[in-house]
Order: structure tokens, then sequence, then C-alpha cells
DNA sequence: TATTGACAGTTCAATTATAGAACTTTAACA
DNA sequence: TGTTAAAGTTCTATAATTGAACTGTCAATA
């Protein structure tokens, strides 16, 4: 399977796997969410080869999850910063954190710890649901094809049958 | 950076993205939340070559996220089950999944529906703060050095100075 | 005026990873 | 005996990534 194809596929997983799911996407993002925003911050910050860089933050902003914009005229430069959709990734890069926090640590302990401004406390992210405000587990959900579901193996490809999406 | 330096940053995302962030994994971890366990199964869902599949699988038994236990003798077959470390990382998959529910879907709409068996409707998840319950966002939280945190130029490595984690 | 340095990339050869297909092994089944 | 299934392994071709050097624009400095 290609890139361009995993973005076809119905299924919401995949979709966001073919805009985060490379080695480096996350990495660069989390440096957004840590308010880097040039081309060299990044490049420092992260060791990333100057090649890759410029051909990942091309990628964030044709998917629009960055928006490149001129801060300066002659020479022309230019930043990225989150768009909303950026910005929605948070989530997702919480809950990375926070399973790293408890599974990947060594003996020194966190390396970052998270202050909610809200209520001045340190706090840990957890998932719960939208309409019982319970926290959500793997065992306590139930998944349900939904409209935009593949559903006959007529409307599937030639090749492979693949049946299932989360 | 190769993908072993990337487990050894002191940074909980990094760590994370060394276990989950190839284009793989993700999606192999889905078929497990959605109670595939063995090899042919993996394989014929997603469409990945076996080679991969096979290095992938054993990946993440080495990282803890699967056990392989055998199902039969003669012949000797095994499958994959999610530990609890591997378990654990339903908030991440749900979190990406709503996203992609949020800002990828076509117009026939989201692929899988999800159903709280707790309170039995259909519904999305929320971050919210393990200590006021409010929802978290990333202008919401600031963040600070924790004891895992790489402090001085002394302690890093020779060639690049990156100081920062999430 | 000439030189240096910052910034934001681009180019290219060498290495690594992934795709695609065929092959292997063990044992049940017709 | 021949076929099928599961769970891999092996192989070659193609694609992605690394590492390092190079480009162009302008400002500041010697």
């Amino acid at each position: 399977m290609k890139w361009d194809e995993l973005e076809e596929e119905p299924c919401s997983l995949a979709r966001t796997v073919a805009v985060i799911g490379d080695r480096w996407s996350l990495l660069i993002l989390r440096e957004c969410f840590l308010r880097t925003r040039r081309f060299e911050g990044f490049q420092s910050a992260l060791g990333i080869t100057r090649h890759l860089l410029a051909e990942r933050l091309k990628k964030l902003v044709r998917l629009g999850v960055l928006r490149r914009i001129p801060y300066q005229e002659s020479p022309k430069r230019h930043e990225y910063i989150l768009t909303q959709k950026g910005l929605d990734l948070y989530p997702i890069i919480l809950s990375i954190v926070h399973w790293g926090d408890t599974h990947m640590v060594d003996e020194r302990g966190r390396p970052l710890l998270h202050e909610h401004k809200g209520c001045g406390k340190i706090f840990d992210p957890v998932l719960v649901c939208s309409e019982c405000g319970e926290p959500v587990t793997a065992r306590g959900v139930h998944v349900h094809p939904g409209p935009g579901k593949r559903v006959a193996v007529a409307e599937m490809p030639k090749t492979k049958a693949r049946s299932r999406a989360v």
C-alpha cells in the first residue's frame, strides 16, 4: 500500500496515519506545540535532515495542519504555525506523551510535567465519553458500521478484500 | 537519527513514536483492538506484505505491546494478543480515530460509530484533566521540566544540542 | 569593499526500508 | 496422492531516508 492509498481507506485511523504515521511528523508537531515556528528551529531541535524537514513541512502545509506565513520581506522568510486542524491534534499528542510517561520512562522519571492552567494542578490526561463523562476503555466500547463504511465487496478494489475499520 | 536512538530520547513522545511511529504499527494495533489475533488475519485485513508483518509483530512483542501465545500444537501455531501495555494504547487510537472523523471524512461520513457500553450512547472521546475534570486544550496547558528531563549540555551527546521535550 | 554569517532551502550519492512475489514447513483433509 | 491452510522466510526491485555539501538573499562587520 502506498501513502496516498492510505488516505483513501474507509478508516479514520488509516487516514490519520497518512498524516502523522511516519517517523518525523509527530516530532515536528511536538515542536510546533512547543512554539517552534522556523525552519532552523525545527532542524536544530530535532536533528532531522534539512531535506526531509522541507519535505515534511510541505506535506503538513498541503494537508492543512500547518500554515506557512511570511514574517519578513527581503529576504522573504516564512514561518510555520498550527492551523485549527493542527491544534486539534493536541489530544493525540497528549495521549501519546501520557502513554510514554506510563510505559517508557527510565529511572529518572518524566521528562515533562503538564500543568492545567484551569485548575493550576499537574495533571494526567483522561479520555472520557462525551455523553456521560465516564472514562473510556477498550473493553467499554462497541463499534458499529457508520455511513462512511465500505459495505459490500462490489465496492471494493479487485485485489484484496478489506472489511474492517476503526 | 536511528529508530533505537529515538527510544533513548528524554521525551515521552519520541519514545512512543519509536513504538508506533511507522506506517504499519498503528494499523496492526487497530486490528488487535478489533480482535484480530492471527498472522493470516492481519495480513488479509491490512494488505501488508508478509515480510513486514512478521517483522512488526516481532517488534511489538519485543516491546511488550503484544504477547505471542500458542493456540495449538502440531503444527505449532501462535496468536498475538494485547498486553496491558498494549491495551493502554487505546486512548491514542481513539484520539486518532476522532481526529480522522473530524478532519478526514468524505461526503459519506464516518466509517465507524462508537458506542459507550456504560451509557449506551454513540459518543466522541473527550480529553479531560485528571484533577478537575475539565476538557484540556493546547492553550490551556503549561509544561514544566520534570525529573527525567535532560538538563545540561554536559549530559548531551557531543554532536547536537537538543533541549526540549514534550 | 570584501568577508562573514544567518536563514531557508535544494541537490546528489550512499544507505536503509518497503513492496511484491515466490518458496518452505507441518499437518489436516478429500 | 494431491490440495489446502497457517505462519512464516527468502529474494529482487523500488522507494524513502540519511549525510553532506551547495545555493541564494540579505545584514552586519572588518
